[in-house]
DNA sequence: CTCTATGTTTAATT
DNA sequence: GAATTAAACATAGA
């Protein structure tokens, strides 16, 4: 489920179902998920409280309540939210509920996630991962004097600095194997080995991709997970420009996938 | 049974 | 000390 299109669909989502009601139910029992708090801070802070607004940054979001408690999550590899009628029952790999009430019928969100690398923490002010994170595509936008002087800084192959999140957030290994395709970079580049014109063309890259992905789970018939991508998952395929077959290599443990005739390695 | 997976953190190695 | 790399986490699906 995650990346940062992912996310800012389940942010949307949210923000639509909780805005404004009032929270009459929270249970977890997932310490994995709770990290670092017990199950019993997470109802205590949340029981009674008013939902306010919905933010996102990077692959973090962050729920608001009326106290100024803040509720933030993670979706990891598997998570995601759902919104169903305050007496439903429990979804396959349910972490977590917030029941929700409302005008006449109450409702209920859920939080499911089968691996569990997500994660839900409460707070009374912005935890570290969230100020951490580098300026955000779609919040902050990025400026591509910022983005060109980060990458300038790493030697690390321009795959690894792209899915740093300190470097911009929420860019995951879809977007970072797309946006290199589009803007035809080697991922195997190092970082400083980037001209302005190659920085450039990898904004706009990301943008584009982003921007695309976003209008493809808007899609009336919202498909989460179609594939609608150019390398991504396409490795031995032809690549969709030239008809090179696509290589998968393994770069800090991730796959990519790339043309290794139009995406040239850059050199310094 | 084996392999891979949209992510992040931590331990180990260079 | 900094940078890399591998392992770990937990589980599903091919």
């Amino acid at each position: 489920m995650p990346e940062l299109p992912d996310v800012e669909t389940v942010r949307r989502d949210l923000d639509r179902w909780i805005r404004g009601t009032r929270i009459v139910h929270a249970r977890s029992a997932d310490r994995r998920v709770l990290r670092p708090n017990a199950p019993s801070a997470f109802a205590r802070a949340l029981v009674g409280r008013t939902l306010r607004d919905v933010a996102r940054r990077g692959k973090w979001i962050r729920i608001e309540l009326d106290d100024g408690t803040r509720v933030f999550s993670h979706l990891g590899m598997t998570g995601w939210w759902v919104a169903r009628d305050g007496d439903a029952g429990a979804e396959r790999f349910e972490r977590a509920r917030i029941d929700l009430r409302r005008r006449e019928h109450d409702s209920s969100i859920r939080y499911v996630d089968s691996r569990r690398f997500g994660r839900l923490v409460v707070a009374r002010e912005d935890i570290a991962e969230w100020s951490a994170l580098g300026p955000d595509p779609l919040v902050d936008g990025i400026d591509t004097r910022t983005f060109a002087a980060a990458l300038a800084r790493s030697r690390r192959s321009i795959k690894d600095v792209l899915m740093d999140q300190t470097v911009v957030a929420g860019i995951g290994n879809i977007l970072a194997t797309e946006a290199l395709w589009r803007s035809r970079i080697d991922p195997r580049s190092r970082s400083n080995a980037l001209s302005a014109a190659d920085v450039r063309a990898l904004a706009r890259g990301l943008r584009t991709e982003i921007d695309r992905e976003l209008a493809t789970r808007a899609a009336p018939d919202g498909a989460e997970w179609n594939d609608t991508f150019m390398a991504y998952g396409h490795a031995g395929e032809p690549c969709p420009r030239d008809g090179t077959p696509l290589v998968r290599v393994v770069q800090s443990g991730r796959t990519t996938t790339f043309c290794k005739k139009c995406q040239i390695l850059r050199r310094s």
